[in-house]
DNA sequence: TTGAAAGCGCTAACAA
DNA sequence: TTGTTAGCGCTTTCAA
C-alpha cells in the first residue's frame, strides 16, 4: 500500500508539506502543491481514513439515522442528503433504526460512540428522551429533520401551514364540506405532525367561517390502503357525503381517489381530493397536492451539517418550503 | 474521553489484556475477563474506531453501493442489508451512485480507498469493466446482488424462471393469447434482467405450444405510467386484445390494472394481470405477482458478506429465492 | 494467561 | 514556507 512518505519522498518533501497539501490546511507553496499533487497523483495515493481520523479527530463520515428506510419518503430524503454529502467528500453511515430496544440501544451506546462520524443527522424520527442526551453527550453536531426534537436543533416544514394551504386550495375552489383523512392521535408519536395537520385544516376551516365536524375525520395508517378504506367510509352515503377530501399524505390521497372510483364516483367533478407530500406517483394520478420536496429538504438538512462543521455560525431553525402543485384531482363541487 | 488505559488502570491489567477481551482475540481468563468487562461498562468505555481500524486493519464497515435509492426495491434491499450487518455490529457505508461520471470516478478512485470498509457490497447495479476491476484492486471482499457482474461473486435470482413461473400459471389457468410488458431492450443495460424475463416467458409460451408473437409485447420503463399506457395500447382494441398480460415488474403490473379498469375492463374477468417483485403495493390492489423477496434478498448478500469476512469457504454464487403468490388479478379466461 | 513495547499511517505543534 | 517529531488510541508480537 503506498503511503503518505512514498509520496513525500516522490515529491522530496517532507510528509507533513504533504499532508498539508492535501488536506488543503496549512501553507503550501504553489510550486510544491504542484509537485506534491502529482506525486500523489501518479502513486495513486489516497489518505487513509484510520490514520487521519486518528491523528486529526476528524472523520469525514456523517451518521444518518433514519426510521423506516423503504417508504417513499424516507428514501427520497436520504438521496438529497446522500447527493449533498458525497459531493463534499463526506462519507454516510447509514443507521436504519428499527423499533427493537435493543438495536437502538446499541447504536446509541455503541456504534455512534465509535468515533466515527463527524455529526448526526437524525430524519424524521421520533427519539426518546435519553436517546436525546445520548446524542447531546456525543459532542457532535446533531440535526434533526421532519420533526421538533427537544434539545435538537431542527429543520421542519410547518404543518399547521401545509394543512391550510390544502384546505385553502379547496376552499377557493368553493369546497364548503371538505372531510380530512389523518392518522388517529393514539398512534402518531411524538412529532404530532398528523395532529398539527388537523390543526391546520380546522384552523384554515373556521377562518372560512366552516365549523369543523367531527364526522369529516377519518383515520388511517398513512398507507394507501389505509386512505382507501377511510375514503370508502367518508364517500359511501351519496347522501351525505363530502365535496372534498384533504388527506395528510399522497399516498393515502391516492387510496381516497381509487376508492371514489370504486364507488362510481368521478374525481374532481364529484369528489376534490388533496394530498400532502410530493409523492412520485402524484403525477400518474393527477393528484393535486402540497409538495414538501423532500429531496430538496434531505440536501438542505445536510448543507446545514456541512455548515456546522465548517464552523460557521449556526443559523435559527430555519423552515422548510412547501408548495401547492395543481393538477387534475381538485376542481370546484359540482 | 475515556481510554483503553482508563480501562486497564480500573481492572489492574495491561492494555493488551483489555484489548483481548474486548474484541475476543486472545486467550483471557475468566476472571480477569470479568474485572475487564465490568470496568469497561463502569466507565462507559467504547473502543475508538480509528484507533482500532489503524492497528488491525479492520474496520467493521461494510460499504454499500446502490443505483436510485428512492425506487421500492433497492430500499428495501438495502432495509434487509442495513438490518442484518447491524445486528452483526456491522456499520454501514453507504455509497448512492448516479449515473454522474465525476461522482462515480470519485466513489471507486477516492472513497472507497480510504481503507474505510472491509467489504463491498454491489446491489443491483450495472458496473463499467474499468469500476470492477477497481473493485477487485481493492483487495476485499466484494459480492454483487441482483445481476451477473463478470468477474464478481454474485446472487441473483434466475429470472428466466421467473418469468416462467409467472407465464406458466397463466398458462395454467388456460390463457392462450399471453402478451408481455417489458422494457424495451435498448435500454436495458448490463443485466439484461428484461432480455432474461422476456426469454423465460417465450420458452413456456413455446413449452405449451403457443407461438410467441411480436404484437404481444409492449415496451415499457419500469413504472405504473409506463405499465399503464403499455396495457392501453396493448387492451384498447376490444376485437384483438389478449386474455392476459404479464408485467415484467408489479409497478407496470399496477399500472396495467389501473388502464384496464378505465377502458372498462374488469380484471381477472376480461383480464388477467400478473407481475413480478412482491411489491408492497400488491397486497393492496390484489396483484398476483412473483415474489422475489427483495428484503430477504439483502439479508442474504449481508450474510454472505459476513461469512466472507469471518474467512468462511466462499459457497459457490447462490440463487435466490422466488415464490408465485396468487392474488386476485388473475383468473381462467371468460 | 499476561505484560511490555513496537508499531499502524497519519496530523499538527513547534522550530527553523 | 518547510521539516522534525511527538503523539493520536489502539492491536499484536514476543517474551515471560
Amino acid at each position: 500500500m503506498v503511503g503518505i512518505d512514498d509520496v513525500a519522498r516522490r515529491a522530496e518533501v517532507s510528509t507533513a508539506t504533504v499532508s498539508r497539501t492535501l488536506s488543503g490546511r496549512g501553507p503550501v507553496s504553489p510550486t510544491t502543491r504542484e509537485r506534491v499533487l502529482r506525486a500523489a497523483s501518479d502513486l495513486g495515493y489516497v489518505v487513509s481514513s484510520a490514520a487521519s481520523s486518528l491523528a486529526s479527530g476528524r472523520t469525514r463520515n456523517i451518521g444518518v439515522l433514519v426510521p423506516i428506510l423503504d417508504r417513499w419518503f424516507f428514501s427520497r430524503v436520504l438521496t438529497g442528503i446522500a447527493a449533498t454529502l458525497q459531493r463534499d467528500g463526506y462519507d454516510v453511515a447509514l443507521y436504519a433504526l428499527t423499533a427493537e430496544a435493543d438495536e437502538r440501544r446499541r447504536v446509541f451506546a455503541t456504534s455512534l460512540r465509535r468515533q466515527r462520524v463527524d455529526g448526526v443527522i437524525v430524519v424524521s424520527m421520533a427519539l426518546a428522551r435519553d436517546e436525546i442526551a445520548q446524542l447531546g453527550d456525543l459532542g457532535l453536531p446533531v440535526i434533526a429533520m421532519g420533526g421538533q426534537l427537544a434539545g435538537l436543533r431542527s429543520l421542519t416544514v410547518d404543518e399547521i401551514e401545509v394543512a391550510r394551504t390544502a384546505t385553502e386550495h379547496l376552499l377557493g375552489l368553493g369546497h364548503r364540506d371538505i372531510a380530512h383523512i389523518g392518522l388517529h392521535p393514539q398512534f402518531e408519536g411524538d412529532f404530532h405532525i398528523p395532529t398539527q395537520r388537523r390543526r391546520g385544516f380546522e384552523a384554515a376551516l373556521s377562518e372560512a367561517g366552516v365549523a369543523p365536524r367531527t364526522d369529516r375525520f377519518a383515520a388511517a395508517d398513512f398507507t394507501m390502503a389505509g386512505g382507501h378504506d377511510a375514503a370508502t367510509r367518508l364517500l359511501r352515503d351519496a347522501e351525505t357525503r363530502p365535496t372534498a377530501i384533504f388527506a395528510a399524505s399522497d399516498e393515502m390521497a391516492i387510496g381516497a381517489m381509487l376508492a371514489a372510483r370504486e364507488l362510481g364516483l368521478r374525481v374532481p367533478e364529484d369528489v376534490s381530493i388533496i394530498g400532502v407530500d410530493g409523492h412520485d406517483l402524484g403525477e400518474f394520478f393527477g393528484l393535486t397536492t402540497v409538495d414538501q420536496f423532500p429531496g430538496r429538504q434531505g440536501e438542505r438538512v445536510a448543507s446545514a451539517m456541512i455548515a456546522a462543521l465548517r464552523g460557521m455560525a449556526s443559523e435559527p431553525p430555519a423552515d422548510l418550503d412547501f408548495a401547492l402543485v395543481e393538477r387534475s384531482s381538485t376542481a370546484p363541487p359540482a
